[in-house]
DNA sequence: ATACGATAGTCAATGTGGTTGACCAAACCG
DNA sequence: CGGTTTGGTCAACCACATTGACTATCGTAT
């Protein structure tokens, strides 16, 4: 039976209430520091293929997408100059995906700047809030999200 | 100054590692209830509907996305029963959007399963990890997610 | 009373990110 | 050698989002 495309693996994410906006923020200043084109996703690509390169179908498994998603990434983020593709030379199927010097570039001023903003936003959090959430994810139910008036639902 | 389409508020989500396993799952299980239609994002805008109904623009500061994106969304939900348009009498410019006695059992179903898998997933995921999260919020970076070679970017 | 500005909804064009299915070439293995 | 995986790509399609332009309606201040 040939291996299919997806795997049973998820992309990791660990997103709070208002994380998002935190992120919004964080492209805005990426933006700003010569970074315009840089989407959300593209994050988690580079990081995903780090310094030590992969291949699309190995990039796909590890962001729980299709190969063909992945390689459509991939093209993006090469045409924008953040990453390459070359041969590799033991497997003639393979074509290496490796970061870009201004990929890293992108990867280090984010960096820099998530830290920052991690600090200001957790400031804002409220120490209250933080020590209540082993509690929200034990009984997270959608009054805890929207707080409406059907019970129940958790959106996804 | 016109008000502009979108505000200043985002989703709230509350997203862990793993956690879109349990959604996926969710709608596995939604499927074989009769409810193969329903996508993830639907549960957000059922909620956000919730009964006492509201319209597109309101959905669309509620969800944090564009006017036309929300009654794009509204489009699909009411083609397939899930939501239903009314005239508002008092304000010819308004369509009112309420939940149909359908889109009522999706979520009423949805939540019956969301509570059976939460618990399950709850429990599989480890006391001392579900300890360690206030301490995840404050020092959450690529290392934390990844584990790969490139210091400090959170994906997004 | 009317004229203006804000609001509600829609249409169109476009971009991004995802899917399946099909296909080919290379690699692996009995 | 021949059959089966595997890696990559192409094509068609879908879901969800954006911006810009446009119409109709409402509210209000002159």
């Amino acid at each position: 039976m040939a291996t299919p495309d997806r795997p049973g693996f998820a992309l990791p994410l660990l997103l709070l209430a208002g994380f998002r906006t935190l992120i919004d923020d964080l492209h805005a200043e990426l933006a700003r520091q010569g970074h315009p084109e840089l989407r959300p996703l593209h994050g988690f690509v580079l990081q995903a293929v780090g310094t030590a390169g992969t291949t699309a179908s190995d990039l796909g498994h590890r962001l729980g997408v299709s190969k063909q998603a992945a390689g459509k990434t991939v093209d993006r983020l090469v045409a924008l100059g953040y990453l390459e593709r070359t041969d590799d030379p033991r497997d003639a199927r393979r074509k290496l995906v490796r970061t870009t010097p201004r990929g890293l570039d992108g990867l280090r001023r984010s960096a820099v700047i998530f830290d920052d903003l991690r600090d200001r936003w957790c400031a804002t959090l409220g120490a209250d809030r933080v020590a209540a959430l082993e509690d929200d994810l034990r009984r997270v139910t959608a009054a805890d999200v929207f707080r409406l008036d059907v019970p129940g639902w958790f959106g996804t």
